[in-house]
DNA sequence: CCAAAAGTGTTCGAATTACACCCATGA
DNA sequence: TCATGGGTGTAATTCGAACACTTTTGG
């Protein structure tokens, strides 16, 4: 017996927008795909697809950014749900919004991505089907607004990066230049990078130190009423 | 013709946790419902609805708070969208939170509140239905940080307030003791409120000066650049 | 040896904290 | 007149911003 008649049900999607930072070109990306299917057909959009029954949200969200990336354990996060009747001419369509963050470090190697996806600068993106566009800006002021204050943007780099990378990603998010010396007095006063015994020799004779990021000392520090905060000049 | 045939749809709900600031007690509340079907009927349950056709999410939202409490106009934003399986145990619904704040007054005056309706302080809440308490929580921990950043702490106010009564809000919220000349000297730093000719009279001989909040004011400072910042020790 | 990028400290002003007494008034 | 809650200032410290030179090394 199914509870609750009388309802109108209707179509769940999950929308992601992948973001991804271009450790090369010092540029913030985001995933776009060329829609293969009426409505809208061949128009750039968001990631997407309809919650299947057997998953949650979070799954679905997994699963289509799986198929489209081929990535798994990457940061992914609930952003907004979108349930404007008319937002989607096909048919009723509630749609949440999933942000996800990847390190790009070089595009053309990123594993299995689908051949209609592309990586567009978040400088001049085109015009996206439906709210698509709404839910980029809307991701985008929440991640430059998190960044701030928890570790994410960890998520944007790789593994092993230098502080001059680091650095380099916090002014592409923010948009504005950053002084080198005040960055690093704060983010290393926290405690919670490692400092390797590599350097990196690609973009300097003198070469720079790799770093990683120590998650367990944050975690143990975020527990004693430690707050990451990272807003700078 | 109806595009994306062959997808499931799921009941779409919208549940509201409406915080209600009590000035005489200076507690926060929450707003539950004794719910009056099944399954879990009688059970403690958020304020919560299924989306009807012609409305949008925040129409569903701003309809169930209306309906329930009779107010309109009320600080209304959206929380999260809980997706599990089986948070439902009647059907498979995908339910999106509000939350929204109130000033309560005095209670018992509160405008046409449902008869099944009941303001339980937060602290010691009894246990709630499917992931209401989750829904709970993460709305909590959220107003909490918001707090902070942005002037959400007028909505649970009167349109005329006390210094001391705005700083037993945040005293509350926080749950912290604040200090007393650092809290007004920041505040008022601000220059977002106005002082008006009148007193409260009813807590104190001397009575304290009422402020409101001019709102006019802080979007201007906001364009230019401003930050409410109301972190206090 | 020199160009190019990495790395490093100090000073100054602003903001935050801690802290205790006087004021006004109704009962 | 006195009990009650409202209202006020200052000193010490911490934090954030501005700013320029030295180091390393591959070519």
């Amino acid at each position: 017996m199914e509870l609750y008649s009388n309802y109108t049900q209707y179509l769940v999607a999950v929308d992601c927008i992948v973001f991804g930072y271009d450790i090369i070109e010092k540029e913030l990306k985001l995933l776009l795909i060329k829609r293969s299917f009426e409505p809208m057909k061949g128009s750039w959009s968001l990631a997407g697809g309809f919650v299947e029954e057997m998953e949650s949200l979070d799954d679905a969200a997994s699963r289509i950014l799986r198929t489209l990336t081929g990535l798994e354990r990457i940061y992914l996060k609930q952003s907004f749900t979108y349930g404007e009747k008319e937002r989607d001419p096909g048919a009723r369509v509630i749609s949440t919004a999933y942000c996800a963050l990847i390190a790009l470090r070089d595009i053309n190697k990123e594993p299995a991505v689908n051949s209609e996806a592309h990586w567009r600068s978040i400088a001049g993106l085109p015009d996206l089907i439906f709210d698509h566009s709404l839910m980029v800006n809307k991701a985008l002021s929440d991640l430059q607004n998190q960044i701030k204050a928890k570790p994410v943007g960890f998520e944007l780099l790789p593994e092993k990066f230098t502080l001059v990378q680091m650095q380099e990603l916090y002014a592409a998010i923010y948009q504005k230049q950053i002084d080198k010396r005040n960055f690093r007095k704060k983010i290393l006063s926290m405690g919670i990078l490692e400092k390797l015994d590599e350097k990196e020799r690609e973009t300097s004779k003198k070469g720079a130190y790799y770093y990683k990021f120590n998650k367990e000392r944050y975690e143990k520090l975020e527990q004693n009423g430690f707050y990451f905060n990272l807003d700078v000049s």
